[in-house]
DNA sequence: ACTATTTCCTGGATGC
DNA sequence: TGCATCCAGGAAATAG
């Protein structure tokens, strides 16, 4: 379940593989659940583009494309004021591919004699020879296109908000402070996981009405969040059920995870079992003792 | 404007 | 072993 420290970290590797690759073609598969506009659009938009950066935005993996006009030139700025009625044939310049990858979503940079493996739902074949692949068997992943490169994610990155900012994001919530912080137009990029996580450290309960929770409390958060964030990243991501990163390797957060996935087992500080409760259908696991 | 609930999806785990 | 059932959860849609 890729939450920020995984697609930061995929994006990362998949930034060293592909950036400066030009997309030379697309095919998209049937399903359309995974695509968020037509298969046609999103093929027009990515093809013949240069891969000139890929990043990190919340949940979503961002490219960056620079379209590279090959076999056409561009009208000049005099033509193009002389054939205003060809002003809809000029391509932008600029556009973006954007990923969610949900669940089980993976992108993999591969040879094309690879087997193409089941549920894969685009294939972007590459100047390089290499294939760009997005895989997602649950199919809650979501590909997207900004055409013109203005793709801008809702909520702020945890790791970028200041202080005051990030308190002010819970003034007079009285949703659970878990649901808020889950919520991606106020935070965007924090999971189950890492909401889990970062209760914990700051000693707060995951049910506790966010409206609630100290200014003193919510500066210890606000620390926990970026404390949990950074050290994920720092170890690749969190590895569970098959979570791998761009280079198929494994990430190694989960060996620090002191609640999530820890229900029964003895808190790590004060040794009462961890207790496991259900809000807005995901699971959550808090110390009892620990947290208020 | 908020908040809570439902829905989408498949593979792995579990129970009988 | 087979078959049914449950569960994981991000975010959009829906309801209140």
């Amino acid at each position: 379940m890729p939450e920020l420290p995984e697609v930061e970290t995929i994006a990362r590797g998949l930034s060293k593989r592909v950036t400066g690759d030009v997309i030379e073609s697309v095919w998209l598969g049937q399903k359309k659940e995974p695509l968020k506009s037509p298969a046609s659009e999103i093929a027009a938009v990515l093809e013949q583009t240069r891969i000139a950066t890929v990043r990190r935005m919340g949940k979503h993996i961002v490219f960056d494309l620079e379209h590279v006009n090959v076999g056409r030139t561009v009208p000049s700025a005099k033509s193009r004021r002389s054939k205003r009625n060809q002003r809809s044939t000029i391509t932008q310049d600029k556009a973006q591919w954007i990923v969610h990858l949900g669940m089980t979503g993976h992108l993999q940079v591969c040879e094309p004699a690879i087997e193409i493996a089941k549920h894969t739902h685009a294939i972007l074949k590459l100047a390089s020879g290499r294939e760009l692949r997005f895989v997602d068997s649950r199919r809650f992943g979501r590909l997207s296109v900004a055409s013109s490169g203005d793709f801008d994610a809702t909520g702020i990155e945890p790791l970028e908000v200041d202080l005051d900012r990030f308190i002010a994001l819970f003034r007079g919530r009285k949703t659970p402070i878990k649901s808020a912080l889950l919520n991606q137009k106020l935070l965007r990029g924090v999971g189950n996981i890492y909401a889990d996580e970062s209760l914990f450290r700051a000693g707060i309960r995951p049910r506790r009405r966010a409206s609630s929770v100290t200014r003193e409390r919510l500066g210890k958060l606000f620390l926990s969040v970026r404390e949990v964030l950074t050290e994920a990243i720092a170890l690749g991501g969190s590895s569970v059920s098959d979570y791998v990163n761009a280079d198929g390797e494994e990430g190694f957060f989960q060996l620090q995870h002191r609640v999530y996935g820890r229900e029964s087992d003895p808190c790590l500080v004060c040794k009462t079992p961890i207790k496991r409760i259900v809000i807005a259908g995901r699971s959550s696991h808090y110390c009892p003792k620990c947290q208020k």
